[in-house]
DNA sequence: GTGGTCTAGACCACC
DNA sequence: GTGGTCTAGACCACA
């Protein structure tokens, strides 16, 4: 998988890094126990410091998408249930409400949300939906 | 219009009131021209620093959502259409990535992200929907 | 309340941090809400880079123990359930084993380790149990 | 005896060598003096590299649990007390401190941690306790 | 070679 | 003042 950055977002570059991978895990681009390029490699090919990467890495074995391997390296997590019910609600509408906000002002509706939203998934995972 | 501050949630509290106001000025509630309270009202209504609503209508004029009238306060600044389609659709997309990553990985699919969108604006805007 | 790290130890230094007030929070020595020292002070009291104290702070608010607010600084968050019931059993065994390996190589059996959780228990929080 | 690693764990491979011959040993599984198979035999049953193997069993050397006898292969040494009353306790309260974190975090008492505790000792040497 | 921890120091956003 | 991100560079543990 190719991993893509933009430094002068206002995202995090080591955010913008964890959606990729996190996009590409939950859509099976990054099928499980696919091995990830090594901390100082991904650096080195996105021209950042080491630790970008590893920051980006921990949080997604914190989050159960990752595994680390000490010394192998880091790979695909196999999928699991780690949070309640209400703590995926709860982690859904923390991140809804900044998006939501901004759609709005950009004049976009409920509906055409919906709309942008089933594109941007097909566009990206085709073979899944 | 009430606005409402959570102060323990993740959402800075300018971006917060930030997002009241152009949320109700591009739903009509606020009506173009009307008048907004004073800087020094609204934080002592909200129990917040003045320097949090300055900050918060500052940002709003340079949206364009409010003008500021020397002397006399802020109101609602006539709607202009500033960005073109494509830049709204590039401004969407760039926020709607880290929220698609982190639904996704949550384990919500499109089907069910659309139908918590729906339940969300309702809940913000029960008389627009 | 007073943390205490040493720096030689085979556990991390971020580690101790995070475990302190993991277990004072837990036996409720950190009442909700309570603030946690800044991470720049709490760094110069310890002699410590701000950096070691953040690593440690960022790993307690993705377990839902602190909550940060921008500007503000730290403090202790409502305990909720986060984890499902599987995923809670999965993490106590991975740090069980370790501790389970240690003690046993150490001499002491099954009914020993249970008298000596109970005796530190009721040392660190002698009101709750 | 068998010994059984599993790759994917947070543990490293040479700790779960060490942890099963030590557990072995102490639990008299393994009687003093008895061979162990030789590096190069137990890297290749375990599809590890032999480095790993020698890593692990010098540590056991080193802890006293093992000999070399040069040209010949390890053997269980003689049980002997290496560490004061004192030490030990100190020792292990100071993995217990660790584990007891996560686990009053996750939510389990005391009670509940002994009784994981039990069973887990069970599963992993259910003739000996 | 791999990941993990820590330091020093910079710059930005928020209150 | 607070937290958040990023860089540069060091040292250690593991395979």
């Amino acid at each position: 998988m190719r991993i893509q950055v933009t430094t002068g977002s206002s995202i995090p570059i080591y955010r913008q890094v964890v959606d990729q991978i996190r996009h590409a895990s939950a859509t099976g681009k990054l099928a499980v126990g696919a091995p990830l390029p090594s901390v100082r490699v991904l650096a080195a090919e996105l021209v950042l410091n080491p630790n970008t990467i590893a920051k980006a890495y921990a949080a997604l074995v914190r989050d159960g998408v990752l595994e680390s391997q000490q010394g192998r390296g880091y790979f695909v997590a196999a999928r699991r249930e780690i949070y309640t019910r209400k703590e995926r609600q709860r982690r859904l509408e923390e991140v809804m409400d900044p998006f939501l906000a901004e759609a709005l002002t950009l004049g976009f509706d409920g509906e055409q949300i919906g709309v942008e939203i089933r594109k941007r998934l097909e566009k990206l995972a085709p073979s899944t939906e």
